[in-house]
DNA sequence: GATGAATGAGAATTCATTCAT
DNA sequence: TATGAATGAATTCTCATTCAT
C-alpha cells in the first residue's frame, strides 16, 4: 500500500532528471559526480539510488530523455514549404523545448553523442531518435519532389541525411561558438537551395561594400 | 644536457599522442584512464609522464592535434566549383588524414565537443580551428557570389556557417549511424542546391520574389 | 495503554526474530541487512523497528534466542547409560528443534561464534548456554564415574569439556561437508570408548598402567 | 622488466595477509573494513588493492592461507600411539604456528566456518582441508584397528569424523571459553577411551569430594 | 501500530601522479 | 630516461535508522 502516490514519486524522478541533465549538460556525464547531481537535485545521497539504480542509469535515463523530447516534438515539424522553413521550425522549437524542460538539451545532446561511441545504451537512444528524424524529414523530402522544389532524381533518404546534418552542426555552432540563430542559420540554407536573383551582374563586389 | 636527440623525444611525444587519442577516440576522455594511455602506448607511467604534465595536458594535446590537421588540410580545399564538390572534398580529406596518422580525428572531434563546454583549452582548440575553416569557406562563399552561384545578397558568413554545419552533421552520423558517404553527402546537397530538372509541375523557382 | 494484544506483540516480535534467524543462518549477521530481514518477516522497515531497537539488539535477540533452546533441550538429555548414548539425544534434539523452530539452530551457532569474539551480548549468550551444558554434561560423567563406566581419576569437567566438544564439531561438518549423522558420529563414539572386541592381537589395553 | 624482485611481492602479500588474518580474527570478516587491514598493514589503499583485487579475494586468501597450514602441519601428526597422543599432537602444532605466523589460525578458522556457508571460495578451502585431515585421520584409525586399540568393526571414517569433530569443539572453547589446554583436552578423550582402572569400588562419590 | 521515503555516515574501490631505483 | 610500486584524495554506492503520514 504506497503511502506516497505514483504522481509524488514521478515529480520526485523528474526533478533528479532535471538535476543531472543540467550537470551533465554543464560539466560532462563523467566529469559530474553523483555528488553534483544529489546537491543540484537538493536530496540526500539515498534518496536519488532510490530512484536510479546508479549513475549509468541516470545517464542512460538523460539521454533517453534528451532524445524522447526529438519524438514530441516532431509532430509539428510538417507541412513546411521549403527545407529552410522546416528547418527554422525544427531549430526553434528545441530552444523552445529548453524552457519548458529546465535545461539545455543541446548541451545534453553534444555530451550524448561522444558517450554514444562506447555506452549501448545511449547509442541507441540517440540512434533510434536521429533514425526517427531522418525518417520525418525524408518525407517531406519526397513531398517536395511531388512538388518539384527538389530533383526528382535524388534520393530522399540521402536528402534527408544531409539536411538532418545541419541540426548537430547547428548545435556544435551554437554550443562552442554562439555565433548562430535558428533564422540566419535557415536563411543561408535559403540562399543555398534558391537560384541567385541577379544573375547578369557577373563578379559583383557583394550587397554590402 | 639531453641525453637522447630531440627527434627521438620528438617521436615518443608522437607515439605517447597517437596513443592517446586512439584511446580517447574509442572510450572518451574520461573514461579513459592514464593507464589505458600507457599500455596503448606500450610505455611505463614514469615515462608518460616525462613527456606531458598530465592528463590535462594530454588531451589539450589531443584536441589541438586533432585540430590542427584541419589547418593542415585546409589549403587543399579551396578552388572548388560548387558548395558540394567543396564539401566532398573536405570529407574526403578527413577519412584521408585518418590513415595518415593511426587514429580516427571525427572520433576526437566528436569527444572535444563535449570537453570544450568546459574545458577552456580544449575550447580554444575548437573554437579557434572552426573559426578558420568557416572562414575559408566564406571566401568561398563569395567566389560563389562573385560567380553567380550563389545569391549575392545572401551574407557569406551565415552561409559559411551553414555549409560547415553539415561537417559535424556527416560526424555524428558516420559515428552514430554509420550510413553516410562522402559523395553521397555532397550529392545530396548538389540536389538541394540545383533547380529541380525534367518535372511536369515546374512550380515558380522559389517562394520569395 | 496498548491497542494490541500483548499476544500479538509477542507473535509479531517471534515473527521478526524467526525471519532474522533465517536470514542470519543464511547469509550471516553482517551480510543480512535489515532490508533482507524486513522483506523475510514480510514487513516494513518502521514495523521492524516497532520491536527491536536496531540491528544489534536483533543480533543478540537471535543468538539468545537459539543458545536459549539448549537450556530448553538440556533437561531431556539427562539419564543416558553411555557418554554415546548421550551425544546422540542431544544431536537428534538439536536436529529435532529445527523443524519446531522455523530455523536451524546450528546455522545460528556457527555463526554466533564468529561473532561471540567481539560482540560481548553474543558472548554472554554463548558462553552462559555453553557452561550450562558443559555442567549438564559433568554431572552426568561423575554418575559414569560412580558407576564404572570411567575412570575415577580423570576430572569430570575436563572430560565434560571434551565431549562436549564433539558437538561444534558436529554443527562445523553437518554445515559445511554435511556427511555427518547423530547416530553414526555417537556410533564412532561408542567404538572409540568401547574395548576393542574379538580381535587376535589384543594388546594392552592402554599405554599407561 | 621489474625493477622490485619477486620476494619484495610475496613479502609485502604476506605482511598484508597477516594483517588482514589479525583483523578479521579480531573482529570478523565483515565488520572489517579495509580500512582496518590498510592500517594495520602500515601501508596505503592502492599498495593493497596492487596486490589483491578487492575485499573478497582477500577474504578467500586469509580463508586459504589458513586452510593451507593445515596441509603443512599435518605430516607431522602420524605415529601416534593412541587417539588421545594424535589429538595432543594436533592441538599443540596449531599453537605452534600461531606464533610462527603473526596470527592466530584458530581465530580465522572460526570466522571461516560461518562465511562458508555462503562463500563458495571459503567454502572450498575448509572443506578441502578437513577432508584431508579427515582422510589422515582415517588412516590412523585403521592403523589403531589393527594394532587392536579400536575395535575393527567400526568404519574408520565414521570414526575419523568424530575424532576430527573434537578440533573444532577445542577452537570453539578456546576462543569462547578459554579454559582449554591442548594436554588437558588429550587427557580427557585419553580417560574416555581407556577402560576404568578401579573397577570394583562402583558409585565412588568421584576424586575430590 | 504500520508504512516507506529520506537521511547521511561509512565502506569499497579507483586512478592521476610521484619518486626511489 | 625508464620503471612500476606506492600514495591518498575522490568517487560511487549501501544500509541502519528516522519520521511524517
Amino acid at each position: 500500500v504506497p503511502r506516497v502516490s505514483e504522481t509524488y514519486r514521478l515529480k520526485q524522478r523528474e526533478r533528479i532528471l532535471t538535476a543531472a541533465a543540467r550537470c551533465f549538460a554543464a560539466r560532462g556525464f563523467h566529469v559530474t559526480s553523483m555528488d553534483d547531481v544529489i546537491a543540484e537535485a537538493g536530496l540526500s545521497a539515498g534518496a536519488v539510488y532510490g530512484y536510479f539504480r546508479g549513475k549509468d542509469e541516470l545517464i542512460e535515463a538523460v539521454a533517453g530523455r534528451a532524445m524522447g523530447l526529438v519524438g514530441e516534438v516532431l509532430p509539428r515539424v510538417t507541412r513546411a514549404e521549403t527545407p529552410a522553413a522546416m528547418l527554422e521550425v525544427l531549430l526553434s522549437l528545441v530552444a523552445e523545448l529548453s524552457e519548458r524542460l529546465g535545461f539545455d538539451p543541446t548541451g545534453v545532446a553534444i555530451q550524448a553523442w561522444g558517450e554514444a561511441v562506447r555506452n549501448p545504451g545511449v547509442h541507441a537512444h540517440v540512434a533510434d531518435g536521429y533514425r526517427a528524424v531522418r525518417r520525418h524529414i525524408a518525407e517531406a523530402v519526397r513531398g517536395w519532389q511531388a512538388d518539384g522544389v527538389i530533383d526528382a532524381d535524388a534520393d530522399p533518404d540521402e536528402v534527408a541525411k544531409t539536411l538532418f546534418g545541419l541540426v548537430p552542426g547547428y548545435i556544435v555552432q551554437r554550443q562552442l561558438l554562439g555565433d548562430v540563430s535558428p533564422d540566419r542559420y535557415a536563411a543561408a540554407l535559403d540562399a543555398l537551395t534558391r537560384p541567385p536573383t541577379r544573375r547578369r551582374r557577373p563578379r559583383a563586389p557583394a550587397v554590402r561594400s
